[in-house]
DNA sequence: CCATTGACGAAGA
DNA sequence: TTCTTCGCCAATG
């Protein structure tokens, strides 16, 4: 299994149609990581994880260099829960951003 | 152990 | 607003 099941745990907290980011879900660890950290975790979470609703600070879809496709995957996955984006092919950060419980 | 890479973030120009 | 630079933690060669 893999030690950032914590990261995991967070990202599947968040409901369809919300998003988090990278540094946000980082801090929000019990023991804090980097976000980049948080990619690596990413990149290698399994498939019961959302991933699609995790994206950058500036609210734009990741994954454009390993797999280019893989970036359209994401905002797809997304639209189809509700979420649009703007002719920048970013989101709204402000309204979508999802705050898990601390507990 | 050192250097490079990776689904990042904040600050400076 | 876009691009560059540095910092960050973990994995890989």
């Amino acid at each position: 299994m893999s030690a950032f099941e914590p990261v995991y745990a967070i990202v599947r907290t968040i409901p369809p149609g919300r998003v988090m980011t990278y540094g946000q879900i980082a801090k929000g660890l019990e023991r804090p990581l980097s976000p980049k950290a948080v990619g690596w975790a990413m990149s290698q979470c399994p498939d019961d994880v959302p991933w699609h609703r995790v994206v950058d600070a500036k609210g734009t879809c990741s994954r454009d260099r390993a797999d280019p496709s893989g970036r359209q995957t994401q905002r797809r996955r997304l639209e189809r829960e509700g979420v649009a984006f703007d002719a920048k092919g970013r989101l709204d950060l402000e309204a979508l951003r999802f705050h898990p419980p601390r507990g």
